[in-house]
DNA sequence: CTGTTAGCGCATTCAC
DNA sequence: GTGAATGCGCTAACAG
């Protein structure tokens, strides 16, 4: 493979390479007769022109890259998908690196890519990530970078986030009103932006209700087994009535100890999450989510790329997206 | 960015370009020394070298491609995940495309890849594929290909499946060691080798117990809400004591419809299911599963391709590659 | 409308 | 141990 190019083509033709390039990208300077007959002999022979070559000419990839912590996960596989259609209907291809929540994985990757292989990418910043040297340097060359979900507020690039404050504010004045007085916040151990809003949320919702006494947060980790742990001691010894998870993982350990030490979910305690597990709805009980569109924020965060690498300018407004998260209420949180 | 290259390095060093290339490749020709300063350089600039410039001169693009039918499936995401922990230990590249279950996209696909843009591909084909020209053109000019799961078998290239008879049979025989005596198979409509294995395991099973009278067989498609009506039909038509969902969706849909009709799992209507999902154990009441190894298929798909990459040739033992699956027996099968 | 020429950045041959 | 020259395949400037 690899082996037709424009030379072959020309000669085959008695014409030269340029005519052939030209007649192939469908150039005004060339005659339909001759178009017709490149176009025919380039399909019979099945002729793709090399990649390497167009980009080293052209400086451009046509290739975009998307990184992200893990794609075993439905938020991010949906981004993904999201971006992928975007991207074929451009005609651009998409590299997929995955940082496994490790900061230094991501400054590999990143540095990996600062030069010229993708024509601009996306990301999705792992939660150890303390330093951001690595993504300003891509600002600094100007290579266009767009942020969804987990976002770098230090960095001017364009971000695609949900209304995680809202959203979590909504989910925790969903359970005051249905009884709740202890609502313990489950989240990640991070210093990611989601994780603060997702708590200020739930905090504003507290307050507001003047249940600020009350507050209970954990963090939990990457490990299943410590993450039951430390869920069966919180509920245990603190008793609350509520678990509010701000990540799926959270709220799959909580089912799994309440299962263990058999209390009922929803009468003894109620659960709702941040998920976009369909299946959510199939659980025992049924959960209570706060679902996130991710489809639509990877479509979005792939326009505005796209934009980026096309136009170099954006609207004010696309600098900034947000969607609205949405909460599904089911038994996990009723009465 | 895509700003240093090789001649600036060498104007500041006083040094060639080829000098350059060379020290920074650790050629046994250039001096320790020369190559301790040239090194030195390229860290403090950030030198990389242009990627296209490189897959050009060298015809390898240091980049594989993966072709899947959709993302937002454990089992996918899972065998993307394996794959691309491979890769990035071998610093290669992953480019990754979603068919969609479309042959025209597959088709397309593969032909853009025809022209040296990745060194290999993976693919696991489209449900909707029937004819395989596109595929066998990467054999003929010889370009590493992979199969996983979804294989083609006319076409002979290395092929990563689980041994899905083997796993249908003994998912039928727990089904029937459980009681059941009408036990319906319910896949996708499809060609794909992978539902006629796991067919033939079904009926093998039944035969053994001499249920064949007993088949009822059943093909759903992508839309959700058709299949719900036809295992509606199903259930209330022929009244099977047990579904084996040769595919996830199918379970699912199965649980909808009992939730709906309010048919007792596993009392009147016992499910298993081939499926990936972890949450499958908090389901009401847990669904029994047959798990594939997806995270090791990839594993040892992309360390194949590698090796057929860099190689060329392969064992007789590594031209296919069958893995097990397991049956993990719960709540939806027990007595 | 078509051909000639040049060069993208790199790795490799061949000189010395 | 290092430099000069060449060409991977393509596109674009320039020429006619």
């Amino acid at each position: 493979m690899d082996n037709v190019n424009l030379k072959q083509l020309a000669k085959e033709l008695n014409l030269s390479a340029s005519t052939i390039s030209r007649a192939l990208r469908d150039s005004h300077e060339i005659s339909q007769e001759t178009k017709d007959r490149v176009k025919a002999l380039a399909t019979k022979l099945g002729f793709q022109p090399n990649p390497h070559a167009s980009s080293l000419r052209q400086s451009k990839s046509k290739t975009i890259a998307v990184i992200i912590p893990e794609i075993e996960n439905n938020f991010f596989s949906q981004v993904m998908n999201g971006i992928e259609d975007v991207a074929q209907q451009k005609s651009y291809h998409v590299l997929i690196y995955l940082t496994h929540e490790d900061e230094k994985r991501e400054k590999d990757i990143l540095n990996v890519l600062r030069n010229g292989r993708v024509d601009g990418l996306m990301i999705s910043i792992s939660n150890t990530t303390t330093s951001f040297e690595h993504l300003e340097a891509y600002r600094v060359a100007e290579v266009p970078l767009v942020f969804f979900d987990r976002v770098c507020e230090s960095i001017d690039a364009p971000r695609i986030t949900t209304d995680d404050a809202e959203a979590a504010f909504k989910a925790t004045e969903h359970l005051v009103k249905m009884g709740c007085r202890k609502i313990a916040f489950l989240s990640m151990a991070d210093g990611l932006s989601i994780s603060s809003r997702r708590r200020s949320g739930y905090l504003k919702a507290l307050a507001k209700s003047g249940l600020e006494e009350n507050e209970i947060t954990m963090a939990g980790g990457t490990d299943d087994e410590s993450n039951r742990r430390a869920i069966r001691e919180l509920l245990t010894t603190q008793a609350p009535d509520a678990i509010f998870a701000a990540v799926e993982k959270m709220a799959i350990n909580t089912y799994q100890v309440c299962q263990e030490l058999k209390i009922d979910i929803p009468e003894k305690l109620k659960v709702v999450s941040f998920s976009n597990l369909a299946a959510a709805a199939l659980f025992d009980p049924p959960l209570s989510t706060i679902v996130q569109p991710a489809y639509e924020i990877g479509k979005e965060a792939a326009t505005i790329l796209f934009k980026l690498i096309e136009k170099r300018v954006l609207l004010p407004n696309e600098k900034k997206v947000t969607f609205p998260s949405h909460l599904v209420e089911r038994k996990s949180t009723s009465k």
